[in-house]
DNA sequence: CGTTTTTGACCCGCGC
DNA sequence: GCGCGGGTCAAAAACG
């Protein structure tokens, strides 16, 4: 990064931040944001956008966005993990030019991947703040170079950096 | 100066 | 048993 970055001491006021962003959407739309809502607004994004209970273990996001649609059909059988902890999984797909979109937390990126069956490398992102399990995955569509599929794991358990 | 970014290496699960 | 794929960590560098 050298240039891209419009962000770093702004992170305390997620809404003059926006403003400087081209966002489709407002921060507060952003984190009230219904699964269910997208599909209808979205019906060309197959089932991209889902919020499941993921389990440790359960099933791994392998291969390409195909994949992705397996992670919403859980196996029965070890529904047993269910009761150990549950994990909120949200994915969104915009159509943005920017992939670090920035929604009032701080992330830290802890690791850049390639996929295998596309150019487009995968980056990973965490909560800077500690105690917060939220994990991002950030990827590019294979077929769309310009949508960003953004993933959230977790739950933010600390108030906003303001 | 502190924080973050970056890249490579390492680790884990499972497939064969 | 080894390889593959994906995910994470870690040390150093870069940037504000």
């Amino acid at each position: 990064m050298t240039e891209k970055n419009p962000r770093t001491a702004n992170s305390s006021s997620p809404e003059s931040d926006f403003s400087n962003q081209q966002w489709p959407f407002e921060l507060s739309d952003y984190l009230s944001f219904d699964d269910n809502e997208w599909l209808q607004n979205n019906p060309t994004t197959e089932s991209l956008v889902f919020q499941a209970n993921e389990v440790a273990g359960g099933s791994h996001i392998e291969g390409s966005s195909s994949s992705i649609r397996d992670t919403n059909n859980m196996n029965m059988s070890g529904n047993e993990n269910w009761k150990k902890e549950v994990k909120e999984r949200v994915a969104f797909k915009t159509k943005s030019l920017i992939e670090i979109l920035d929604d009032g937390y701080r992330w830290r990126k802890y690791g850049k991947k390639m996929v295998k069956n596309s150019p487009n490398p995968r980056n990973y992102y965490r909560c800077s703040v500690e105690g917060c399990p939220v994990k991002k995955r950030v990827e590019r569509d294979n077929n769309d170079s310009s949508y960003v599929i953004t993933t959230y794991e977790g739950m933010h358990t600390h108030p906003n950096s303001c």
